[in-house]
DNA sequence: AATAAATGATAGTATTCCTATCTTTGTTGA
DNA sequence: TCAACAAAGATAGGAATACTATCATTTATT
């Protein structure tokens, strides 16, 4: 497996491609380990360019704001699970194994395959949990929604709303169904961590991961093998 | 029935009372208009002194900062659904009903008796909608908790919880199905207007609280009604 | 070697997020 | 009724944030 894939991230997103460049990769590199560590609110860009020893100017250069970098950041989280996801169910044709395969891909700790990349997906990880409806919750949703920047979360949602469909044809709501499952799974383990008697892990008896996997399991094949 | 509501407010919350004076209140009705008119993001004490002709200085001696107002504003809608739900409740013994007094309270439009309050409950609803994860979704989440200040929702919560136990004692995750129906139906409303791809409402053919209240029971009787 | 692109260095502005201080107004209760 | 106390207004200001602009320097491209 290569590091090469190839992400359709949107331009829009972006002013110049980080991608393209040594100073790019750095930034989204560092952004996510200062994300992770200050919290989305406390980020700034002039502590990014402090911490990668560049400045605040070069990086508005590739990004218009703080928000455009965390878009980015989570679309290649999204593009990343959806590649996952794709590969994961090669050669798989059992319908329940395929869902089980979402499953797992949605509560496991890290994705995998983290050796090859050059930033840290548990980190990562931990920032789509934490911070990755800040993304949409703004008053400007519909009006940037509009250059497609969502896309990619839309294309994860919808791949597994195939898979519910295939599971049971009969569903109604597939693709609420599948946003459902994948912002309960974050929000599920931010409680068990931060607000635990949200949950009913209360005193951590397993970890939030394995929790969240659970309660998760149960409820698509409660709502799904329902007649 | 009288605008005479106890609530518990938790004291920690805020620094002056707001319930206390007329300008406390004015504060508070009128952040609430304006957050639901420039997103929280871009609210500020000063935006708000000017709209109420007072000062910046007097809205820090009320609450610590802006975070600390929408936490206040929640709590007081979490206090209220509790209220109501119990309220609700009375004299309701069919446990299928009680359930089903739940999905309302959570999906309708606006929790009614809105006559007697002084502020908007159709605009608070759409910032719960919008804006209440950023109360949690913080680096100090942990810190603040300490202080309670999420006992409001915990309480809600709890209080369903018990509800979907009384219906399925059997089943094992009251709590984390109670904040997942109460999160999933903010996210599907929201969905619904803003991202209607990530629903099954797409061409919003019926309201996105008819939709968001279709879904939700289908859910959660889907999965307490299996065996 | 010439040219363009990327970055660095620096400066500056408007706004945000506060804190401090001093004055005025209104209330209470001795 | 007057003292004194609390609440609010007025004003100032400082540190940090969120940018934008300009110009010099380095680096890659042809």
């Amino acid at each position: 497996m290569e590091y090469q894939l190839s992400f359709s991230v949107n331009k829009k997103i972006y002013l110049r491609d980080p991608e393209g460049t040594e100073l790019g990769k750095e930034i989204v590199k560092h952004s996510i380990e200062l994300i992770y560590k200050l919290g989305f609110e406390q980020f700034t860009f002039k502590k990014l360019a402090l911490e990668i020893g560049s400045t605040e100017a070069t990086i508005y250069r590739y990004f218009e704001n703080k928000h455009r970098l965390l878009l980015y950041i989570l679309n290649w989280y999204w593009c990343y699970m959806e590649y996952l996801l794709m590969y994961r169910l090669q050669n798989i044709s059992d319908i329940k194994a395929r869902l089980e395969i979402v499953l797992d891909l949605l509560t496991s700790e890290l994705p995998e395959g983290s050796g090859h990349l050059d930033f840290n997906l548990q980190l990562l990880n931990h920032i789509v949990i934490a911070e990755s409806s800040k993304v949409y919750l703004i008053k400007e949703v519909s009006e940037i929604n509009k250059n497609e920047v969502f896309k990619a979360y839309k294309d994860l949602c919808a791949k597994i709303a195939e898979i519910i469909h295939e599971f049971n044809p009969s569903y109604q709501y597939p693709h609420s169904l599948s946003t459902t499952l994948i912002e309960c799974i974050h929000q599920q383990q931010f409680f068990c961590i931060n607000l635990p008697r949200l949950t009913d892990n209360l005193h951590q008896r397993i970890s939030a991961s394995k929790f969240t996997s659970a309660f998760a399991r149960d409820l698509l094949f409660k709502v799904l093998q329902n007649p």
